[in-house]
DNA sequence: ATTTAGTCTATATATTTGATAGGTTTTGTA
DNA sequence: TACAAAACCTATCAAATATATAGACTAAAT
């Protein structure tokens, strides 16, 4: 299952591209949309925008805004970057690669093969589908 | 990503599997084999035995053994039983439904679409996939 | 009777997740 | 230029979950 956090930035980021034309959106504003502690999607947002997705202004008037095109943002990317591997087994991982402790041979491990497949559908997917398929889909 | 305690129960499970010609098998073999602590392992194989996967016999020359067929044994089930929904989102799980606390609608939530559509390509898999595909993938 | 090996329940330890606290920095504006 | 607003940053805490261990109990073989 996803946490929370990537919940809440898939969302924020969902909020962010639907009132692009706003500007800045303070971080008040969403967590009151959606019910999320202000201080924790603080840290969401933090996060979002050393990566490169958000920008920010402070102060007055400040806030966050969309620095990407949502067509330019996978959703396989923000939940790698926020909950890590997508692959049910380290060990099909791509971007969190780790043998597996307990296995013999991973050339020759069964489990390997099925999740690997798995990971190629789920991926298939994630990697196509960006934010703005969310935000048409949402409207 | 799966837990220990799953990627143990599909191991514990091939390796039964493979070796049904030996009956009763020791814990002490399957945890030797894989460097699996005794103990959870014991706590493991327990629980599959009571989901009615596993028969088990007390006392010397005793052990566990497979029950069912291990066509009979989609990965999908295992998988629920020790870890739980296998979507990425409660209120796309069709085991264990929860609506999402943050989400106004789920008719309209975008992420719902995408996810439900992840979980059907994975289930698609692990639910076709049983013990005995991983037995012979390993053969 | 003794040994072997699973059964059961409880507890301990570690890790991760979700949330909070509080001071710092930047910026608009009165 | 002082003040208020809002993001920035770091640290910490609490709760939940995952992993592992302990030890007494029961059943079976010999």
């Amino acid at each position: 299952m996803l946490s929370k956090k990537t919940k809440y930035a898939l969302h924020a980021l969902t909020y962010l591209s639907k009132h692009k034309e706003k500007g800045a959106i303070l971080i008040q504003e969403i967590s009151q949309e959606y019910g999320i502690s202000h201080k924790f999607l603080e840290n969401i947002l933090l996060e979002l925008k050393k990566a490169g997705f958000l920008g920010s202004k402070k102060g007055k008037g400040g806030g966050y805004y969309l620095i990407k095109e949502a067509k330019d943002v996978p959703l396989s990317t923000v939940i790698r970057m926020l909950d890590g591997p997508i692959a049910l087994l380290p060990c099909v991982s791509l971007n969190y690669y780790e043998p597996c402790e307990e296995c013999h041979d991973q050339a020759t491990c069964g489990l390997n093969k099925v999740m690997a497949q798995v990971r190629d559908e789920t991926l298939k997917i994630l990697s196509m589908k960006s934010l703005q398929d969310i935000v048409q889909e949402e409207w």
